[in-house]
DNA sequence: CTGACTGCAAACCCTTTGCAGACCG
DNA sequence: CGGTCTGCAAAGGGTTTGCAGTCAG
């Protein structure tokens, strides 16, 4: 991993440090070689497998240091978590086939119906990875609730907790 | 909420309560109350919500009686956990337009392309809960890999941190 | 009645934060 | 060189677990 030989992984690293750099970021080692293995990894993987992964690289590295480079990436709009983000676990009681409305801001999940989306033909790519179980559209935005809150306050400093 | 008003919650109330007692399981007051709240809400609440929401009904209800019921749920093929489960936070540094494989067994998220998918055409309902920035498939499954696993260890108590 | 279940509290683990020293620009 | 960034360690918050009393069947 992060040998760079996908074309298309150099552009988006490309993509990275220029975008960072000019948010007048400084671009230290850390931050390159991390940034390089997510760039070069088509799983997402969890922040400890990134640890892992660029520890032999980078031999004194610290987990905090590969959050803050991740929430780093989230903040200048280059990243998105993945899922119903933070505050906690969520499970879904509804096992006819629905779709979910993902609220960025405020984690709000939400289902709606929509039968010619409950067919989706899927590329032939996806049963290489693994059997289908279940297919369905995850919509990512702000809820009109959020949307409103966002007005009022204009903005404020993201304190990581809250996106 | 819990009101029973929608003859669908109570379908769906109905099937859990049937299949909870043929798996001989016993139907307790806090079970029945968790189940009419998760029935009853279209949005999939975080269980501190549902904690909650029950507790006016439940005045001595504790918040891991709330988890382990839900988990049961879960063990009983009754619902499924929302997003890439469990372990870290994943980040998406991808831009691109793209889908997402999920393993239920081990949290494995790859992506996947597909053009026709990328364009899908969304339901009025959706624009009326908000925003729309992102709609993607998401694809659920079990990975080559584990299916490989399954077929060696046959069956294992499933101890909860690993799905 | 009896085994399963709940509530409590402590343990666990992932994630974030405060701070002093290190380093980029 | 100065302000930013890193590493460390400790705090923080969500989730799980062990145990003794309680309750459904």
């Amino acid at each position: 991993m992060g040998k760079m030989r996908h074309p298309e992984a150099e552009r988006r690293l490309d993509h990275i440090t220029t975008t960072v750099k000019s948010a007048g970021v400084k671009l230290t080692h850390q931050r390159l070689e991390i940034f390089r293995e997510i760039v070069a990894n088509e799983a997402h993987p969890d922040v400890e497998t990134i640890f892992r992964a660029v520890r032999p690289r980078l031999p004194t590295v610290s987990l905090d240091t590969v959050y803050r480079t991740l929430w780093l990436l989230h903040d200048l709009g280059l990243a998105t978590t993945l899922g119903p983000q933070r505050d906690g676990m969520r499970f879904d009681a509804n096992l006819s086939p629905h779709h979910h409305y993902v609220c960025v801001r405020c984690g709000l999940v939400r289902d709606f119906h929509s039968p010619p989306l409950n067919s989706l033909r899927l590329p032939e790519a996806v049963t290489r990875i693994g059997s289908v179980v279940d297919a369905h559209v995850e919509v990512r935005g702000v809820c009109a609730q959020c949307a409103r809150k966002v007005q009022v306050s204009a903005q404020k400093k993201p304190t990581r907790r809250t996106p």
